[in-house]
DNA sequence: AATGTTATATACCAATCGGTATATGAATGT
DNA sequence: ACATTCATATACCGATTGGTATATAACATT
């Protein structure tokens, strides 16, 4: 007699404890911390600390340091592409997606990312020589911000909003690393209006490319 | 009777130890290590692997962990320096002067710098939120690029080779962004291709500024 | 109400952390 | 030749690291 659940029925129960909420509370309560103090300087009592919960109970809910620390990366960059995309449902234009980028990471909205700046930059910059999985994400991270940035070129050319010579791939190149660099430049001066300046030039650019 | 010995003179002996080699030798051989593994990353044991020192020999020379970090990004960037002043005495015209950058930071010539990558981007990235000193020293030595490439900026357009109309510090904030951000985008995703599309970018600034 | 299950907490572990006190050995001055 | 100075090495320290085995408590099932 057969039951009357599928194997794909099963492997959801399977995967679905109840601590699945306790998972999200430890990735949404640790997500500052490793974003401001990186994967080797935030310890396992930085994360009881944040959580105010024990050991024991982080260890029944990821493997080690290590998942945790990927999983709150992905959770850092699904929070930033909310806001990207919120940003830009707003846009009629392709021009306008593009510029949605120079608005949201204005110094104005800082207060809507994670604390502890661009995760790209943070885990990024940490990870590329010591901690490979995760360099591997936020390898992903860019390339999906660089082929998202190239579709609304390629869309704003087929719309005849942007001069049809222009080269997508190094203008997503071009305006990713003016916002990286920008930020970067910011916050290690703690001069906001840097970034604002370098997000002008963005802007220029993007001016620069479309149809007069 | 007076000592032959002026005060300055004894003073100079004081701080000339015979160990002043070996502090340096510390410094030089544990450059490459914090520029990849961060200063948290970076252990005594590191340290004492890669002097193949003793930590008595390494406290001998340095008050703490702290104190050889900072001097490590010193020397870091007095090296970074020199690669760039050597480059630019080549140059004739203030224009050469900005192109030379674009040389220098281009993947073919990523073998000159220290390993690890930009000093600037790594430390600057760390330090912003959990090492002050490294900080203000990470803020010292954007300001002074910064400065140098106004300058730069100024005489050209004294020189009549710069358009009179350009902004120096948005010039000089939005080259420097485009160089960081885009070796950030090349380490992370192994490509060092889109370090080259971005300072090609930069190369079209520069050209743009020109008085054509 | 009793039982089995599952999530969290407690208590503990070896290893490593940054740092120091002391011993040793090599060069220097007399 | 001897004493002194000074740099490096050895040996040790308490605290913290990431991690685990076990106990406990909450929940669900019957």
């Amino acid at each position: 007699m057969e039951t009357p659940y599928t194997d794909r029925y099963i492997c959801i129960m399977k995967f679905t404890p109840r601590s699945e909420e306790t998972r999200q509370f430890i990735i949404e309560s640790t997500a500052a911390v490793f974003n401001t103090k990186g994967y080797a300087g935030t310890s396992l009592s930085d994360l009881t600390e944040a959580t105010q919960l024990t050991k024991g109970s982080i260890y029944g809910n990821f493997e080690n340091k290590e998942e945790v620390a990927l999983a709150v990366f992905d959770y850092t960059i699904a929070h930033r592409d909310k806001i990207i995309a919120k940003a830009q449902q707003k846009s009629v234009t392709n021009k306008d997606k593009l510029l949605a980028y120079v608005a949201i990471f204005g110094s104005e909205h800082s207060g809507d990312f994670i604390k502890g700046g661009c995760p790209l930059l943070n885990a990024g910059t940490e990870a590329d020589d010591t901690f490979e999985p995760l360099r591997k994400k936020v390898n992903k991270a860019i390339i999906d911000w660089k082929k998202e940035i190239e579709s609304i070129l390629q869309a704003g050319i087929a719309a005849k909003e942007f001069n049809k010579n222009i080269l997508p791939e190094k203008t997503a190149l071009s305006i990713m690393a003016l916002i990286e660099g920008g930020i970067l430049l910011s916050k290690t001066t703690n001069k906001p209006a840097y970034l604002n300046t370098v997000l002008d030039s963005v802007k220029d650019m993007i001016d620069a490319i479309s149809r007069e």
